[in-house]
DNA sequence: AAATTACTTTTAAAAGC
DNA sequence: GCTTTAAAAAGTAATTT
């Protein structure tokens, strides 16, 4: 009996420490993004919500970067598989998915991409994670609009408001004539955002947006000569 | 006016079947030319067949896993090469194995474009996965037939998780009238 | 800058880690 | 969950010419 309350005592202090690493891991990735402490709360709920329903299982701590707390993460993912409470899926993995929902539910969205760059775990698992608490938890979050992603990309690019309701406004004609459908929501931004800077003479190159972007200045040519188009240019 | 269910082309079959018999697939691995074995891999062996084309993981117990084939006669012209050819290395095989459909991927065209952001919420984000940043598809559960459809935005779309030859059919008839009750398609 | 190759998604079975 | 097989869809990306 003495042991079942030791195992209980530790069990508990286990799922504290879990919970008390995910919320820092949430918010160290969330500072790296610049995200908003509002937003950092809600992934806070996010990450409760899944814990609450047991989702954090099935899934193993793939992700390495700092040898220091990859080990503590080892240390604490065995610790409650031991207690039979996590069994295999990944605090990391859950935080940064919970942290990429958050942003989406919020309007501010990350691309997978950025969350992979602040994360320890690879983008490839980022998604999978996100895509399986977004349908246990019932998120159902629309799909990325484009822009949301205007003003950010913008801004890092010092570009005037001008450019960026000009962005907006050709992000949305061309969205109407249906171009949107299964285009990258960051790719078809960075174009619209190139494009806005041509036509209000505050250039910028397609290699200068992509790097904000984070896409190729192939995508940005691709989907920046359909937009003209659309909206009656060239 | 062409019916979206007549453009349905199977694109892929996946079967399973067994001779009733254990194997050594190190000495089949000799044996069979062509044949790929690579157990630190994986433990099935693989052997292509090329009229017609299609792929067979033979495995240790006797299972085999045929895919690749274009239609289920395919399937088992592919299957019975497989089996002349162990009973031409002298090894036992069954009179005629039953051989299963696990899945059929089918392909087809609805004829317009879709707003695939529309359609994601029409069809309800519950059922629906839709991630253009990380697939141009939607993902589509559906429960009657109950296979997946990955639907683009040109109209094209696949159907796989069937396993019978109609899944498909009903599949698109399906999901062309749920579109148009949608007010969604063209 | 265009062409090629390759990877993303879904599905199913097999034996074993 | 992973490993392997094949196939389509269309977007994106990395190489090669």
């Amino acid at each position: 009996r003495l042991r079942k309350w030791q195992e209980r005592i530790r069990t508990k202090d286990a799922g504290e420490r879990n919970l008390q690493f995910a919320l820092s891991e949430i918010d160290r990735m969330a500072s790296a993004l610049g995200v908003p402490r509002s937003v950092r709360e809600v992934a806070s709920v996010i990450y409760r919500r899944a814990l609450n329903e047991d989702l954090i299982r099935g899934r193993s701590i793939e992700g390495v970067s700092t040898a220091a707390l990859y080990a503590a993460c080892r240390v604490i993912y065995r610790r409650a598989l031991n207690e039979d409470l996590i069994r295999g899926r990944s605090i990391e993995g859950v935080s940064t998915a919970a942290l990429y929902a958050a942003c989406r539910q919020e309007g501010i969205p990350r691309s997978l991409d950025e969350v992979a760059d602040v994360s320890r775990v690879p983008q490839k698992e980022i998604g999978r994670t996100y895509r399986y608490i977004s349908q246990e938890l019932g998120l159902e979050l629309k799909p990325v609009d484009p822009k949301q992603f205007v003003p950010r990309f913008a801004s890092a690019l010092q570009l005037s408001e001008e450019v960026q309701s000009k962005a907006t406004e050709i992000i949305d004609v061309s969205a109407e004539q249906g171009l949107l459908s299964g285009k990258s929501p960051t790719g078809f931004a960075a174009a619209a955002i190139y494009a806005a800077s041509l036509l209000c003479n505050e250039k910028k190159t397609q290699r200068e947006v992509a790097d904000v972007a984070q896409v190729t200045e192939v995508t940005i040519r691709n989907r920046y000569q359909e937009q003209i188009e659309a909206m009656g240019f060239r | 006016m062409t019916n979206p269910a007549d453009s349905i082309e199977i694109q892929n079959v996946v079967a399973s079947t067994g001779i009733g018999q254990e194997l050594d697939l190190e000495a089949l691995a000799e044996d069979l030319p062509g044949a790929d074995f690579n157990p630190d891999n994986f433990p099935g062996l693989v052997y292509r067949t090329q009229e017609p084309k299609a792929a067979a993981l033979i495995f240790r117990s006797g299972k085999i896993v045929c895919t690749g084939a274009k239609s289920i006669d395919d399937v088992h012209e592919a299957l019975g090469i497989i089996f002349e050819k162990l009973r031409g290395l002298q090894i036992p095989v069954e009179d005629d194995p039953e051989i299963t459909v696990q899945n059929i991927v089918s392909s087809a065209d609805l004829g317009h474009n879709l707003n695939l952001n529309a359609l994601a919420i029409g069809l309800g984000l519950e059922d629906v996965e839709y991630e253009p940043e990380q697939f141009p598809g939607l993902v589509y559960r559906m429960d009657e037939p109950e296979v997946v459809i990955l639907l683009f935005g040109s109209g094209k779309i696949v159907i796989t998780g069937g396993k019978r030859t109609d899944d498909a059919e009903e599949a698109v008839e399906e999901i062309v009238e749920r579109i148009e009750g949608l007010g969604l398609l063209g």
